[in-house]
DNA sequence: TAAATGGTTGACGTATACGTCAATGTGTGG
DNA sequence: CCACACATTGACGTATACGTCAACCATTTA
């Protein structure tokens, strides 16, 4: 059972699927966050190069430079056999979740003012249209 | 009793405050984000300038552009009159939240799997020091 | 009075993240 | 055979978000 699912896809598919342009792959390549194999020239992306992908939009969603995507992108690579590895890795994965948890509060917050911000701009179109009891 | 917290502060002192450049709030200003007031030719702010400046580097931290963090400081302006205004806000803020609440899934989402790859990691570390329990 | 301190406005430089051609190659259908 | 779709690299252009001078003005302290 090799696996019903479409497995290989070319520069075109994929910037489709996720509206991205195809220079946008191309560049993410020249940058080392993917890379896909070759058919003569041609790319041809396999299912892990399109989850690699996924992965990096999901970082650009999150605000991250193509940087500190790539480097994101090392803690998923990362297979580490020495344990010097192990614990770099652990570093660097605990420093990255120390940004995220910031990330979160902020959004925690800014969230809620903006649903105060919200609830209040309701509360207004409603006493617009039943513009009594005051006190 | 006029509220014994310092009012008003300096180019300087803001950039020492939140360890950013004199530069970096200059630009703000050329981009309509912050407005001080001015003694002669020098700018002098004020707790909403500063109130202000907390919140362009809150959004900066979530990875929003400074395009988007005046829109997103235009929706803590508005005190509108107009009922059209009203919706208008409601609208924007409705919008923005949308954003926000999809890149706060996004964040847990990659929060809960950074947390599984420390996880191995300490595995790992913990078996190295005690490589027994196979099965 | 001279120098240090802190402020100002240009103007130019730079890294990032692509967009937009141009020139070229490759395979497939009519 | 030839057009057309789809691919390639290379080069240049562009918006954003500042950094980095230069040249200048105003206080204040030695």
């Amino acid at each position: 059972m090799p696996n019903s699912e479409k497995s290989l896809y070319s520069i075109a598919e994929l910037a489709r699927e996720f509206a991205i342009s195809t220079r946008t792959i191309r560049f993410y390549e020249a940058k080392g966050l993917i890379a896909p194999n070759r058919v003569g020239g041609t790319r041809v992306f396999s299912r892990r190069d399109r989850a690699r992908l996924m992965l990096i939009l999901r970082g650009k969603r999150l605000g991250f430079s193509l940087r500190e995507i790539s480097d994101y992108l090392g803690l998923y690579d990362a297979d580490p056999a020495q344990k010097s590895q192990v614990e770099l890795l652990h570093n660097l994965v605990s420093q990255r979740l120390d940004k995220l948890e910031q990330q979160q509060r902020d959004l925690t917050t800014t969230i809620r003012e903006l649903r105060e911000i919200r609830q209040q701009a309701e509360d207004q179109l409603a006493d617009a249209r039943k513009p009594a009891r005051s006190a």
